[in-house]
DNA sequence: TTTCCTTACGCCTATCGTAAGCATA
DNA sequence: TATGCTTACGATAGGCGTAAGGAAA
């Protein structure tokens, strides 16, 4: 097969239909010039250029391959700068999975950063609940996740990008509907619609949690998986709620969301969390500039 | 710059992930594998796989530069394959002339026999008046020409390719409709639409020369250049008209076309024309194509 | 120990540049 | 004669294969 150097010079000598002025051009005398242009034509087996008279001519088939010559080139020089850029992390593919909430809250402003420091950077994203993203992290099939902690695989880095306080959701039509603030011993004895302990085990911990720690205990619960969903149910009236505050960006209009007293020293986190060896360079560059444009609303911290 | 030698060995690396295994295939020992390999991550500066354990790996800079190497090496085969086949006349493009008559009678089966025998090559076709197609011809900007005799150019080699007789073309409400064949002397007196002498040298000339030859006068002459116009004239009832046998494809209702008696000996010719030293191996080998199989209607003249 | 990739070394081919050759205006 | 491409020739660089080296299972 020929070699991209022989197709540099011919491309040059078609452009310039003079050898001397392509010899120049290509930094090179004219002598290696001729027998480049002379291996190929014997390598191909046919005429590329016509040297009948004092001007060189292309053939037919030499204007074929004068075009194709400079797609390969052209292809070349890109695979070369593409390849520099993956390797570098400014460009390539990453996936990021991230809960149902935090497409409220944070996933907006963080595709909006790629968007504007990467725009090269080929982005999937993927809602997947918790559990279901600690499994993908555990198999590689994410390159960064945004899920609830704990954390508790090895050879895992976690950064905190979000902390948020606890509401009280309850029904426009609610009595507790016009208070400013609700404390939690207004739920006792109502109906309580919160997370499910499998699906959901940093909510429902949570929340169960901050109702046994007031000693308030709920007529019954409505276990329900996704925040809109459970916002749902108070805005027709089933029950009160306690959700993050992103939830603000997901409520429906018959729920209203109040600050909650006797949750102070709670708080919901969201982490982003991502190999710490990892095998794509542009999931370093994304770490990065989260940390660096994101990171405030937390800090880093080790995993196991 | 990288070769494509490198871009062959990593290309099949990257599918065997096996150093020994892909230097097996490309019929080589392992350690120029490796050198090349390295040249190539030099030369792109990152690494394109990863050594760490037992087995090898792509990294993501190594898996995107798997795929554009390998477009780079298919679309060299291509370059490779398609430049024979324009050199050997297989593929290629070629531009051909020929008068607007001739698209009934000649240029049909012309394309049917391209499009069977030379699939790969592209065919544009140009209709043009003869003096127009000399001129095309001369200047080299058409590969063929279809026209009318004769070509007075220098290096041009034409084939006739088609021969007709002249037909008499009447009104259908006109007297002689109703005969099966027409002599020349019944024009005596009528109008006569014909081509003009600048534009259709060559029917003028001959239809002009019958009727002197046969001291037949018409009592006015309406000259209109393309054969489709005349016979729509004739349709009218504005006159009678000769044409060329082929004039059948394209006669309207109200024009009807009857043998010429006084004409025999007369016949009109379309001629195939070309350069004698082509540039363009598709060119000859439509040429060949046409003189093998459609050359039967006529046989192969040299022009000045 | 085996497997697998890398480094070392000698041989050879290929490319380069300079210089001479040869055809054409 | 001048221009422009090709052939000849010696020097150098790069590729190949064999053989030795080193890390991991």
């Amino acid at each position: 097969m020929f070699t991209l150097v022989q197709l540099r010079c011919f491309v040059t000598l078609a452009e310039e239909l003079n050898f001397r002025r392509a010899a120049r051009r290509l930094n090179m005398s004219q002598p290696p010039l001729s027998r480049h242009i002379q291996a190929l034509e014997h390598e191909i087996g046919a005429e590329l250029v016509a040297r009948n008279r004092r001007s060189v001519e292309l053939t037919a088939a030499g204007a074929s391959f004068a075009r194709l010559s400079q797609r390969i080139l052209d292809q070349a020089i890109d695979a070369y700068r593409q390849t520099r850029q993956i390797a570098s992390g400014d460009a390539g593919e990453i996936t990021i999975s991230f809960t149902a909430l935090s497409s409220y809250a944070f996933v907006p402003s963080l595709v909006a950063l790629l968007r504007k420091h990467y725009p090269s950077i080929a982005l999937t994203l993927r809602e997947m609940t918790t559990p279901q993203q600690l499994a993908a992290l555990a198999s590689r099939q994410v390159d960064i996740c945004l899920l609830r902690p704990p954390v508790a695989l090895p050879n895992i880095r976690t950064t905190r990008v979000l902390r948020e306080r606890l509401l009280a959701a309850v029904p426009a039509k609610h009595p507790l509907a016009k208070r400013r603030q609700i404390n939690i011993r207004e739920f006792d004895g109502s109906v309580l619609v919160t997370y499910p302990p499998v699906e959901g085990p940093y909510f429902h911990g949570m929340v169960t949690g901050l109702f046994q720690a007031a000693g308030v205990y709920p007529s019954a619960i409505q276990y329900i998986t996704q925040t809109h969903a459970i916002l749902g149910c108070v805005a027709v009236g089933v029950g009160l709620a306690v959700v993050p505050e992103s939830a603000k960006g997901c409520a429906p209009a018959g729920a209203v969301l109040r600050p909650l007293i006797g949750a102070e020293g709670v708080h919901v986190d969201l982490v982003m969390a991502s190999p710490v060896e990892t095998t794509n360079p542009a999931s370093a560059s994304v770490l990065a500039l989260v940390e660096k444009h994101l990171g405030s609303r937390g800090r880093a911290t080790a995993a196991a």
